[in-house]
DNA sequence: ATAGTGACTCCAC
DNA sequence: CGTGGAGCCACTA
C-alpha cells in the first residue's frame, strides 16, 4: 500500500490553488474519495473534486484516475461526468470496460447513460466527517 | 511566456 | 435530447 496515501490527515489539508509540492497529496485525496464510492453507485468528476476539497478541478480528477497505481484497485468505473454519462467515447475499449464493470455491480447503463436518480452516490455528512482523513 | 490538451462543467440555443 | 462555446485547471512542449 502506498505510504503517502495512508498518511493523509487533517494537517495536509489546504484549499485554493494547487501548490506544485502538494500535487501528490491532492491526487491522494481524490483517490481516497473514489475509494469511498459504494458498489452499485456512481459520482461525477466534479463531485469527487468537491468532496476532496478541490472545487473546480474536475479535470484533475480524470488525470488522477489515469495516474492511479493499479495496486490501489480503485473503482474508477464509478466516476462519470455531470451529465450522468460515461466520458469515454463510445465504441472504444475503455468505454466498454467501464460499462461492463458498472453493469456487473447492478448499475444500468443505456447508451452510456446512467439514471442519476437511482444510482448517484449521496453520502451523508456523518459518513464524510467520520471517514475522511483530511 | 505562449499555446495546446484533456476520462470536465455550465449555459444558451 | 444535441451542439457549440466559453470557462476551467494542471500539465506539457
Amino acid at each position: 500500500m502506498n505510504g503517502k496515501f495512508c498518511s493523509l490527515n487533517h494537517e495536509n489539508y489546504q484549499d485554493g490553488p494547487l501548490p506544485a509540492s502538494d500535487a501528490l497529496s491532492a491526487m491522494e485525496k481524490i483517490w481516497f474519495i473514489v475509494a469511498m464510492i459504494p458498489e452499485g453507485h456512481v459520482s461525477a468528476y466534479g463531485n469527487v473534486a468537491d468532496l476532496a476539497g478541490l472545487p473546480g478541478r474536475a479535470r484533475y480528477v480524470s488525470k488522477a484516475l489515469k495516474m492511479a497505481p493499479d495496486t490501489l484497485q480503485l473503482p474508477w468505473h464509478r466516476v462519470i461526468n455531470s451529465q450522468g454519462k460515461v466520458s469515454f467515447k463510445p465504441d472504444t475499449l475503455p468505454f466498454r470496460e467501464q460499462v461492463e464493470r458498472l453493469r456487473i455491480e447492478g448499475v444500468e447503463v443505456n447508451n452510456g447513460k446512467i439514471n442519476m436518480k437511482h444510482f448517484e452516490w449521496r453520502p451523508d455528512m456523518a459518513t464524510l466527517v467520520l471517514q475522511l482523513p483530511f
